[in-house]
DNA sequence: ACAAGGATCCTCT
DNA sequence: GAGGATCCTTGTT
Protein backbone atom coordinates (compact mmCIF):
# COMPACT_ATOMS: atom_id res chain seq x y z
CA UNK A 1 0.00 0.00 0.00
CA UNK A 2 1.01 3.44 -1.02
CA UNK A 3 2.31 5.47 2.18
CA UNK A 4 1.13 9.02 2.16
CA UNK A 5 2.85 12.13 3.16
CA UNK A 6 2.10 12.15 7.10
CA UNK A 7 4.90 9.44 7.16
CA UNK A 8 7.41 12.00 6.46
CA UNK A 9 6.86 14.51 9.11
CA UNK A 10 9.17 14.03 11.41
CA UNK A 11 12.63 14.23 12.07
CA UNK A 12 15.84 12.69 9.72
CA UNK A 13 17.15 9.61 12.50
CA UNK A 14 12.65 9.06 13.14
CA UNK A 15 12.34 8.64 9.24
CA UNK A 16 15.07 6.39 8.85
CA UNK A 17 13.82 4.27 11.15
CA UNK A 18 10.53 4.09 9.66
CA UNK A 19 12.11 3.79 6.49
CA UNK A 20 13.73 0.35 6.98
CA UNK A 21 12.02 -2.40 5.96
CA UNK A 22 9.73 -0.45 3.39
CA UNK A 23 9.49 -1.29 -0.34
CA UNK A 24 10.63 1.31 -2.70
CA UNK A 25 9.12 0.81 -6.56
CA UNK A 26 10.13 1.83 -9.81
CA UNK A 27 8.35 0.44 -12.94
CA UNK A 28 9.32 -3.10 -12.26
CA UNK A 29 11.91 -2.97 -9.99
CA UNK A 30 10.94 -3.35 -6.36
CA UNK A 31 13.49 -3.25 -3.07
CA UNK A 32 13.40 -3.22 0.51
CA UNK A 33 14.99 -0.99 2.52
CA UNK A 34 17.94 -3.10 4.74
CA UNK A 35 20.11 0.39 5.34
CA UNK A 36 19.71 3.97 5.82
CA UNK A 37 21.84 7.48 6.95
CA UNK A 38 20.13 10.06 8.90
CA UNK A 39 21.19 13.51 8.01
CA UNK A 40 19.63 15.80 10.75
CA UNK A 41 20.03 19.66 9.23
CA UNK A 42 21.71 22.19 9.94
CA UNK A 43 22.95 21.52 13.68
CA UNK A 44 24.46 18.50 11.86
CA UNK A 45 28.40 18.67 10.63
CA UNK A 46 28.03 15.84 8.54
CA UNK A 47 25.03 17.25 6.48
CA UNK A 48 25.11 18.97 3.34
CA UNK A 49 22.54 22.07 4.79
CA UNK A 50 25.21 22.58 7.44
CA UNK A 51 26.44 25.66 5.89
CA UNK A 52 23.12 26.82 4.50
CA UNK A 53 21.17 27.29 1.37
CA UNK A 54 22.64 26.38 -1.71
CA UNK A 55 21.74 25.27 -5.41
CA UNK A 56 22.71 22.15 -5.08
CA UNK A 57 20.80 20.95 -1.60
CA UNK A 58 17.71 23.08 -2.18
CA UNK A 59 15.58 19.52 -2.27
CA UNK A 60 16.32 19.31 1.20
CA UNK A 61 14.57 22.84 2.12
CA UNK A 62 11.73 21.68 0.62
CA UNK A 63 8.61 19.29 1.56
CA UNK A 64 9.34 15.94 3.02
CA UNK A 65 8.75 13.06 1.11
CA UNK A 66 10.84 14.51 -1.73
CA UNK A 67 13.80 12.43 -3.80
CA UNK A 68 17.10 14.74 -2.98
CA UNK A 69 19.82 13.29 -5.40
CA UNK A 70 23.96 13.58 -4.69
CA UNK A 71 26.11 13.23 -7.65
CA UNK A 72 28.98 11.67 -5.69
CA UNK A 73 32.78 11.78 -6.80
CA UNK A 74 31.58 12.91 -10.13
CA UNK A 75 29.39 9.53 -10.66
CA UNK A 76 27.35 7.89 -8.46
CA UNK A 77 24.19 9.23 -8.07
CA UNK A 78 23.13 9.01 -4.20
CA UNK A 79 19.14 8.68 -3.09
CA UNK A 80 18.15 10.67 -0.54
CA UNK A 81 14.58 11.13 1.07
CA UNK A 82 13.81 14.40 2.12
CA UNK A 83 12.41 14.36 5.73
CA UNK A 84 11.43 16.81 8.71
CA UNK A 85 9.76 20.11 7.60
CA UNK A 86 11.08 22.46 5.14
CA UNK A 87 14.09 22.22 7.54
CA UNK A 88 17.31 20.53 5.64
CA UNK A 89 16.88 17.03 6.72
CA UNK A 90 17.26 14.02 4.69
CA UNK A 91 17.75 10.05 5.15
CA UNK A 92 20.58 8.66 2.46
CA UNK A 93 19.56 4.98 1.65
CA UNK A 94 22.36 3.05 1.68
CA UNK A 95 21.22 -0.53 1.06
CA UNK A 96 18.41 -2.46 -0.10
CA UNK A 97 17.21 -6.03 -1.00
CA UNK A 98 15.87 -7.34 -4.21
CA UNK A 99 11.50 -7.74 -4.01
CA UNK A 100 11.40 -7.82 -7.53
CA UNK A 101 12.74 -7.41 -10.81
CA UNK A 102 16.05 -9.16 -9.92
CA UNK A 103 16.79 -9.53 -13.64
CA UNK A 104 16.83 -6.26 -14.52
CA UNK A 105 18.76 -5.34 -11.27
CA UNK A 106 21.25 -8.45 -12.12
CA UNK A 107 21.41 -7.10 -15.98
CA UNK A 108 22.05 -2.96 -14.04
CA UNK A 109 24.56 -4.27 -12.20
CA UNK A 110 27.02 -5.82 -14.80
CA UNK A 111 25.24 -9.15 -13.97
CA UNK A 112 26.94 -9.73 -10.53
CA UNK A 113 24.84 -11.97 -8.19
CA UNK A 114 23.92 -11.79 -4.24
CA UNK A 115 24.34 -8.69 -1.87
CA UNK A 116 27.26 -6.83 -4.39
CA UNK A 117 23.99 -6.10 -6.19
CA UNK A 118 22.59 -3.53 -3.93
CA UNK A 119 24.76 -2.78 -0.61
CA UNK A 120 26.01 1.14 -0.94
CA UNK A 121 24.44 4.10 -2.06
CA UNK A 122 26.03 4.35 -5.21
CA UNK A 123 24.74 0.80 -5.86
CA UNK A 124 21.06 1.88 -5.32
CA UNK A 125 21.62 4.70 -7.44
CA UNK A 126 22.55 2.95 -10.55
CA UNK A 127 19.87 0.26 -10.08
CA UNK A 128 16.96 2.80 -9.95
CA UNK A 129 18.82 4.57 -13.14
CA UNK A 130 17.79 8.16 -11.49
CA UNK A 131 19.74 11.57 -12.62
CA UNK A 132 19.41 14.98 -11.29
CA UNK A 133 15.52 15.21 -13.17
CA UNK A 134 14.37 12.90 -10.23
CA UNK A 135 15.10 15.96 -7.04
CA UNK A 136 11.72 16.76 -5.75
CA UNK A 137 10.29 13.90 -7.31
CA UNK A 138 7.50 12.91 -4.50
CA UNK A 139 7.15 9.22 -3.12
CA UNK A 140 4.00 9.19 -1.63
CA UNK A 141 1.77 10.26 -5.12
CA UNK A 142 1.52 6.99 -7.74
CA UNK A 143 3.82 7.75 -10.56
CA UNK A 144 7.98 6.75 -10.89
CA UNK A 145 9.55 5.66 -7.80
CA UNK A 146 7.24 5.34 -4.77
CA UNK A 147 7.48 3.88 -1.51
CA UNK A 148 5.00 1.34 0.22
CA UNK A 149 4.17 -0.43 3.40
CA UNK A 150 5.89 -3.32 4.79
CA UNK A 151 5.90 -5.36 8.28
CA UNK A 152 7.79 -3.95 10.97
CA UNK A 153 11.18 -4.61 11.19
CA UNK A 154 12.08 -6.75 13.98
CA UNK A 155 15.66 -5.45 15.49
CA UNK A 156 17.28 -2.66 14.01
CA UNK A 157 21.34 -2.49 14.17
CA UNK A 158 23.50 1.20 14.97
CA UNK A 159 26.46 2.66 13.60
CA UNK A 160 28.32 5.74 12.75
CA UNK A 161 27.75 6.82 9.42
CA UNK A 162 30.68 6.47 6.74
CA UNK A 163 32.20 8.64 4.72
CA UNK A 164 32.22 11.89 6.88
CA UNK A 165 35.13 12.61 8.47
CA UNK A 166 35.33 16.21 7.53
CA UNK A 167 32.14 16.44 10.28
CA UNK A 168 33.10 17.28 14.10
CA UNK A 169 33.67 14.61 16.65
CA UNK A 170 30.13 14.80 17.59
CA UNK A 171 28.48 14.27 14.43
CA UNK A 172 31.08 11.91 13.45
CA UNK A 173 30.33 9.49 16.37
CA UNK A 174 26.84 9.56 16.46
CA UNK A 175 24.66 6.42 15.81
CA UNK A 176 22.71 7.55 12.65
CA UNK A 177 23.82 4.80 9.76
CA UNK A 178 20.54 2.11 10.77
CA UNK A 179 20.36 -1.50 9.07
CA UNK A 180 17.78 -4.16 9.49
CA UNK A 181 19.59 -6.74 11.94
CA UNK A 182 18.87 -9.68 9.83
CA UNK A 183 19.49 -8.95 6.40
CA UNK A 184 22.68 -9.92 5.04
CA UNK A 185 21.60 -7.17 2.51
CA UNK A 186 23.53 -4.33 4.55
CA UNK A 187 26.87 -2.93 3.59
CA UNK A 188 29.60 -4.24 6.10
CA UNK A 189 32.63 -2.47 5.69
CA UNK A 190 32.63 -0.67 8.77
CA UNK A 191 30.79 -0.40 11.98
CA UNK A 192 28.35 -2.91 12.14
CA UNK A 193 29.61 -6.53 14.32
C1' DA B 1 37.64 32.17 -13.59
C1' DC B 2 40.07 28.62 -10.66
C1' DA B 3 41.26 24.95 -7.52
C1' DA B 4 39.97 21.54 -4.24
C1' DG B 5 37.59 17.78 -2.77
C1' DG B 6 33.64 14.68 -2.16
C1' DA B 7 27.50 10.88 2.10
C1' DT B 8 31.72 5.74 -3.64
C1' DC B 9 32.97 1.67 -6.29
C1' DC B 10 35.93 -1.33 -8.64
C1' DT B 11 40.22 -3.52 -9.68
C1' DC B 12 44.14 -4.83 -8.63
C1' DT B 13 47.94 -6.62 -4.94
C1' DG C 1 44.99 -2.11 1.60
C1' DA C 2 45.87 1.22 -2.15
C1' DG C 3 44.69 3.97 -6.04
C1' DG C 4 42.12 5.70 -10.04
C1' DA C 5 37.78 7.09 -12.29
C1' DT C 6 35.22 11.53 -13.09
C1' DC C 7 32.61 16.05 -12.76
C1' DC C 8 29.88 19.01 -10.14
C1' DT C 9 29.56 22.21 -6.24
C1' DT C 10 31.57 25.41 -3.50
C1' DG C 11 34.41 29.03 -1.76
C1' DT C 12 37.83 31.92 -3.09
C1' DT C 13 40.51 35.27 -6.45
Amino acid sequence: MLIGSDFYQCNALELAQKLLGKKLRYEKIELRITEVEAYMGPDDSACHTAKGKTPRNEPMWGPSGRLYIYLCYGMHQMVNIVAGNHDGQAVLIRSCEPIKGLVEIEKRRGNKKGPVLLTGPGKIGQVLAVDQSFNHHPLYRKGGISLHNAPEVKEILRAKRVGIDYAKPKDRDALYRLAVADSAWVSQRKGFK
